[in-house]
RNA sequence: GUCCCCUUCGUCUAGAGGCCUAGGACACCGCCCUUUCACGGCGGCGACAGGGGUUCGAAUCCCCUAGGGGACGCCA
């Protein structure tokens, strides 16, 4: 593969004329409108809208017309499978008409072709979603009449979107690469996706091997599900946390390029993943709330620096700049201890170091625990950005 | 309209007649931890669609009703 129906054009012409020959199917010269009023007229009789038969036995050949050819299907008896989610279903043959298998340029069509293909491929079981039960007796008719055996079906439930609405392909549904778009790791879908509709007792996480070892078809719910978005965010967030770092780094990095961000200019990705993991819940959210440490910020947020930057603030922050000076261990534990230090020294609480600290080495009043903001800016930024801090304020003064 | 299917907390689900005063997870709310934001810990709110049967006993079996979805293409 990939196998291209397009490409099986003449398969599919054979077997059609096979089926012909056999009188299984038929010529069909019904026009257009002549089905629609026949529906119509149907509808308004209160019965199921199908194909009269018109052209089953027609011996006449209309001149100017290229027919379609439609499949003979049984008038009487029922269709019965063993679907591997649904169960027993049994749809009688009354219900269904003589379906269209090839256009007047004898191009297949889908019901068709599904069933050829999967003869030629020796396909042993057909998963697909619950709309199509409906074609499943249909296709089983054409297994049968091509002498062949027909394969497991196993109908799972729709997928409904946040708002309980359809998804589907074709209604506006996001393809899977979006999900790495907006941040979500392999591992975070595929956990979701498989607990939708299945589950294994309580388990909420499953490894590949895991989902491998205890999936089974049969076990499928047959209730459509609602995609619940809050609940992958957890669970991306949780193999965020519990993948090792470097690893859940690789997929960080296709963020930091598509966000324009140089991993070069700051920390390892590694490094950021363990303090910002327990932060956010998207890969990409940890890229843009990251820039900070690998690239300059224009100002201090408005409000973050009208608290925090103030005139009170000038002595701590020079404090704890002679303390960093002169830290050569540059690591959480150090640094940690270097603000407490500089807190009691001052005889003050953490809050007045930390805070103003984090407004300057940042811009904003929200950032990881000071220890490892200051770790993940490094030791030379760190210091400029004191300095930059302590002369806003120096001219906020000036300005007052 | 006709046929098919579905129905447990807001959401994903456990449950295959007594283990159910219906369990877990996400979300939400509260408290604790923390002078940031998160994480974490503890607790709370919250459901068997409705009605009839069957049974000593029903979320589990049967019937009806209601609601929802799907199909009825010379689309896939």
């Amino acid at each position: 593969g990939p196998y291209y129906q397009t490409h099986r054009f003449a398969r599919y012409a054979e077997i059609t004329q096979q089926l012909l020959d056999a009188n299984k199917a038929y010529h069909c010269y019904c026009p257009k409108d002549r089905l629609e009023t026949l529906r119509e007229q149907q509808m308004q009789q209160g019965i199921k809208p199908r194909y009269d038969g018109l052209c089953r036995d027609r011996q006449d050949i209309p001149a100017g017309i290229k027919p379609v050819v439609r499949f003979r299907n049984p008038d009487a008896g029922d269709v019965s499978w063993d679907d591997a989610v649904r169960g027993q279903i049994n749809i009688s043959n009354s219900e269904l008409d003589d379906l269209v298998i090839a256009r007047p340029d004898g191009s297949p069509t889908y019901n068709f072709t599904v069933v050829v293909d999967d003869v030629d491929m020796a396909v042993s079981l057909v998963i697909r979603g619950d709309d199509h039960i409906n074609n499943t007796p249909r296709q089983i008719n054409i297994y049968r009449a091509l002498g062949a055996e027909f394969p497991q079906f196993a109908h799972v439930p729709m997928i409904l979107g946040d708002d309980g609405a359809r998804l589907s392909k074709r209604h506006g549904a996001v393809g899977v690469m979006q999900y790495r778009d907006d941040g979500y790791l392999p591992e975070a879908l595929l956990n979701y996706l498989v607990r939708l509709g299945w589950s294994h007792g309580d388990q909420e996480v499953f490894s590949r091997a895991e989902m491998i070892e205890y999936f089974d078809i049969r076990n499928v719910n047959r209730k459509a599900a609602a995609f619940d978005s809050n609940k992958l965010d957890w669970l991306n967030q949780h193999y965020m946390r519990t993948m090792p770092a470097d690893e859940v780094a690789e997929h960080l990095r296709w963020h930091f390029d598509h966000q324009g961000l140089d991993p070069q200019q700051g920390p390892t990705l590694a490094d950021l993943v363990t303090v910002q993991a327990e932060r956010v819940k998207t890969l990409r959210e940890m890229a843009e709330v990251s820039t900070v440490f690998y690239r300059d910020f224009d100002e201090f947020e408005a409000t973050a620096a009208k608290k925090h930057l103030r005139l009170v603030a000038a002595e701590p922050l020079q404090a704890i700049r002679s303390k960093l000076l002169a830290l050569e261990n540059w690591q959480p534990q150090p640094l940690d201890e270097a603000v407490h230090e500089t807190a009691a020294h001052l005889g003050v609480n953490m809050g007045k170091v930390a805070q103003p600290l984090r407004v300057a080495l940042t811009g904003s009043s929200v950032s990881p625990a000071i220890d490892k903001t200051l770790w993940l800016v490094g030791k030379q930024r760190s210091l400029a950005r004191i300095d930059l801090a302590l002369r806003y304020i120096e001219q906020r003064g000036a300005a007052e």
